[in-house]
DNA sequence: AGTACTAATGTTATGTTATCACATATCAAG
DNA sequence: CTTGATATGTGATAACATAACATTAGTACT
């Protein structure tokens, strides 16, 4: 089993639940405008309060484009050690996906490479299938 | 063929050289700083032309770390659709990659969740070889 | 050459993301 | 109560990026 989350801390479970009720990423800074009624006044306040949310699984950083989404609380396993984050980059809706072919192939890059790969994160941006058939103009 | 690049502009060609002489990415503000002399004075000039590089494939943004590189030159075919950056969190250094396999299965993956899936780089960050087999304590 | 348009470049200001550094508070041992 | 660990507050600033507008340099036509 994995160790125990730490989800202590004033801000926490607030931010938790506000990237819950998203339907998109949020910046730290979103974030820190939503919870100024609660006392929050600076961004490191957020971070903070992020960084726990992020390593008990909770919460994901978009690793290029900067914002923060709630995990989904799908399936996954959470000793998975690629988490793809298929971000579209029309309507900015993420999707969370696990695939265990392509981390095979991600596994067996990083042994000809010899190159030591830790958990991590992927950002793929491109086209959810709404967005790649656009309403024709009315 | 692909269509012809356009690497004109009075920075384009001094940041390519700058680039390649660097062993670890760069930041657009480090450029700036060394460019200087040339008369480089706002961020907006480095910008202009490292988006010109990267058009030209000359010249690679590592996407979650913000740095830049020149192009290794290598083999790659430039019709390839991902470029994977493995960039070692010790020493810095970023090892282009281009990966069949990979390609394969984030193809796969793209048509499974019927996502659409424009060319683009990948960072992965890790460890380099040589970085795994740290001194032995003096 | 002179005007008129366009593209490139320069420049100021500002927006955005993230962390440092230090102060203060809280709470549990000893 | 004092000490020490951990959490939180806060100001300043670093680091990254682009908007907006001014200026200059072509170029194209008359």
């Amino acid at each position: 089993m994995t160790k125990a989350p730490d989800i202590s801390g004033k801000f926490t479970a607030p931010i938790l639940q506000y990237l819950q009720r998203q339907d998109k990423p949020r910046s730290a800074y979103d974030i820190l405008d939503n919870l100024r009624d609660m006392g929050a006044k600076a961004p490191m306040q957020i971070y903070r309060a992020l960084a726990k949310l992020e390593d008990a699984g909770l919460a994901h950083k978009l690793p290029k484009s900067n914002g923060w989404i709630a995990c989904d609380g799908h399936d996954h396993d959470h000793v998975s050690q690629m988490l793809i984050l298929l971000s579209c980059q029309s309507c900015g809706t993420v999707a969370e996906v696990h695939d265990k072919p392509l981390q095979q192939a991600m596994s067996a890059l990083s042994d000809k490479k010899q190159f030591d790969l830790p958990a991590q994160t992927i950002e793929v941006d491109g086209l959810c299938q709404p967005c790649q058939h656009p309403l024709p103009k009315e």
